[in-house]
DNA sequence: TTACGATCCGGACCGAGGTCCGTTTAATTT
DNA sequence: AAATTAAACGGACCTCGGTCCGGATCGTAA
């Protein structure tokens, strides 16, 4: 374990806009409570209805019916809590997912094999990408609509940590290999807009994709031929 | 040659909201004109002035500064007129790329080896993997800007073009594989949102993702082995 | 040259994301 | 319990992408 991800300094050393100001971030498997810098009482409040009410419009309407002012409204809140709380549109809905990605966080990081620890590191590797995969499968349409903007893809907490998690279990299959770019390789497979392309524009079975993880794996920490 | 890429038809059965109506996209190497049905005098007139207009603003103040309604003040123009000729934003930022996405395809479709025809297939792929992060690196931030919704990504004309080269050599290099997952795999990693991840916001000198590729190449078309 | 129809133009209009700031309210201190 | 302060609230307001439709313009055919 140890994982010297190191979410919090690095990387961009810009000013980062606006913090997310929510206890939305998992930096650490299971934080050790301190979610969030314990909002004041109608602040939590707010934030829980904002959220069952995004949820519902999720269930009603579809990721698309999921706008700021419907869910102040629906929450009985105004628009600037909606901003203030989860930042922007993309905060909100990452929001939504963020207890299912921890649900998953917590089975790779410390769950049981061979998802989790104990055993060989490709075949982490080949669970974590059906995990992923499937993950993927559930809610597409919602992950597609929290997707940031292009330059803050990369960024996002749930992506460095599943990044960080690759390029582990990368570094011990192959450790002479350019682990980094590797694991950049690997995860643009399970990215969110890829599954929706193969499989609802060219309706590709989830089957094939999955065969298709496994042999890109294989390939990626094959012992190279002496050539 | 001949790419079975069916650029037209297949895939996505559905209306398809609003054809971009531009001569924009190239589907085959150099159209023998008919670059657009041939435009009415004035509105061939005012679609010049509106992308110099935009190339200009893309100079002065970044892609980010080209607004819908400064373009069509610039250009004189109303903003309707914006939007009938380019269907939308990203649509007009395409637009602007258009040309040196059509020099960028003609080298590779038809240029001089080892990019264009008459290389081996692995090292066309090489060739095609340094020219298209030269490509990405010139203009990232038009390319950045002009991403579409992320379900559009991988219906976007010049990416399918690109895709259906890289299909097309991969099967020539590994005729057991699935081809088509592979080739959206080393699409990947030329994606202009992970070049400028690498580039700017973990400054990694492009000789290392030049590098990254050639191993990636190597990789995916190595004969496997026996296990 | 004139008449006609298809195409294009322009800008008013709308919806939604995001900002701002005066007001309210919860926690803390005295 | 009252005062204080930091945080949260709400909704008016702004910008910008995108739509719409009455009117102007171009190409063409008579």
């Amino acid at each position: 374990m140890l994982y010297a991800v190191d979410m919090s300094t690095a990387l961009p050393p810009g000013p980062q806009p606006e913090e997310p100001l929510d206890g939305t971030q998992v930096l650490v498997p299971f934080g050790a409570g301190a979610d969030g810098p314990c909002l004041r009482a109608d602040a939590a409040r707010n934030r829980a209805r904002l959220l069952e009410a995004a949820a519902r419009l999720v269930a009603e309407h579809g990721a698309a019916g999921v706008t700021m002012e419907a869910v102040a409204a629906a929450a009985k809140v105004g628009k600037g809590t909606v901003f203030r709380r989860f930042g922007d549109r993309t905060g909100l809905l990452m929001a939504l997912l963020d207890h299912e990605e921890k649900k998953f966080q917590a089975a790779f990081l410390s769950g049981p094999p061979p998802l989790g620890p104990g055993a060989p590191p490709v075949e982490r590797l080949r669970a974590f990408g059906c995990a992923a995969l499937r993950r993927a499968a559930d809610d597409l349409d919602l992950q597609l609509a929290a997707e940031p903007y292009p330059d803050r893809r990369f960024l996002i907490p749930p992506r460095r940590v599943r990044y960080g998690h690759v390029l582990m279990l990368l570094r011990q299959a192959v450790p002479d290999a350019d682990c980094e770019l590797l694991a950049q390789t690997l995860m643009s497979y399970l990215d969110p807009a890829l599954i929706h392309h193969l499989t609802r524009q060219r309706k590709m079975p989830m089957q094939r994709i999955q065969d298709g993880w496994y042999d890109l794996v294989a390939r990626v920490t094959a012992a190279r031929q002496p050539a």
